[in-house]
DNA sequence: ACCCCACTAGACCGAGCGGTCTAGATTTGT
DNA sequence: ACAAATCTAGACCGCTCGGTCTAGTGGGGT
């Protein structure tokens, strides 16, 4: 995930860039400063400078630049799609590269850092956020695309889950295809 | 999860089982040795004694055993049930149940061991495996439920998904209400 | 009675952890 | 030109980590 980044940023932006990196990898307990930082090729004294509460203020930037990554992929799909079938599948193909390219080890990009994050109220609270401005945005693109208001936020709910799930399954059989084979679960309408 | 394990079971067993819940709340890298062994009120000397390569032993025997459980919940659902839907359903209402119980943190207990695992290949194979086993198992009551075995194995692995990305999302809004309302997702039968 | 061996008990180890703090470098405002 | 503010640099700290190792301890076999 995450494109070259080539051209250079801000400290803090690379900090976030590189913790997200390796949050995904290995989850936010699997990671320590010291890996971030000589990744980042970055001495300590900055990242305390910009993430004053450290490795947990650190968690929150990096979810945050993942979210931002992860919706923009969904609007990559959706927006030139004809039909909510066309603008889903195309979602879980795009994703399945995704999971190729980052070697197969790591959960779902924003999940992967959520879900292993922080222990404290305000970090699931960010969850809880994120993954309702995810399932948002794929039901704002149902909706242009025809669907009726409470069948979208169903359908969006429903590819959610399964994205979560298949990536899961993707990541403990070390296959895209797995992901690749989603898009036939969610083609019925649900109830 | 996991039953009341009042009687004494042996140490093996009982380390087994701390492993097991303390891993489904924190992750494997976010639970020490020590913790483990106050829980389970034992002396380093006897984990090293049963489980000679430490830690990931430990883990190795932690997911076996949530994997033994989850199958009987599996089990219980499906064997009174009289169609799929009815199994199914029974099942994410008992996954709901086990997730109010389990105090809202945890996430699925056994992809909760199993994701955040050791590194290693042989842990990543007995995932695949664990979670084989269950796709299997619930492909196996839907076929004796009356459905064709093809498609018995797509709802198996729909559902398998499905209870994956809702159980992280149940995580993220703190409301096993999510898994309950997981069912109609299934209903429709895949393409 | 004796030993044996599976098991318990926990002190101890080096390494790495997250976090603090002071000193220097660099940029900015005037 | 100079000082204030911002940011980089990294030594240092106490602590906990996973893992090793030696010393008991208790029940079963003979």
């Amino acid at each position: 995930m995450m494109p070259a980044m080539t051209k250079q940023h801000s400290t803090k932006d690379r900090l976030a860039w590189t913790a997200a990196r390796l949050f995904q990898e290995k989850g936010y307990e699997g990671v320590g400063l010291s890996e971030i930082l000589s990744n980042a090729k970055l001495p300590k004294g900055s990242l305390y400078h910009h993430f004053q509460k450290g490795k947990s203020d650190l968690a929150i930037a990096a979810a945050t630049f993942a979210s931002r990554e992860m919706l923009r992929i969904i609007d990559d799909a959706f927006v030139p799609a004809k039909t909510y079938e066309d603008g889903m599948t195309t979602l879980f193909f795009k994703c399945a590269k995704l999971f190729d390219l980052m070697g197969k080890w790591n959960g779902c990009p924003v999940s992967g850092i959520l879900l292993s994050g922080p222990r404290n109220g305000a970090f699931r609270e960010l969850s809880e956020a994120i993954f309702n401005d995810w399932i948002t945005r794929v039901a704002t693109h149902a909706e242009k695309l025809g669907l009726p208001e409470p069948e979208a936020q169903d359908r969006a709910t429903h590819l959610f889950v399964v994205l979560q799930g298949g990536w899961d399954l993707a990541r403990a059989r070390q296959s895209s295809d797995v992901l690749r084979e989603m898009p036939k679960f969610l083609r019925a309408a649900p109830a």
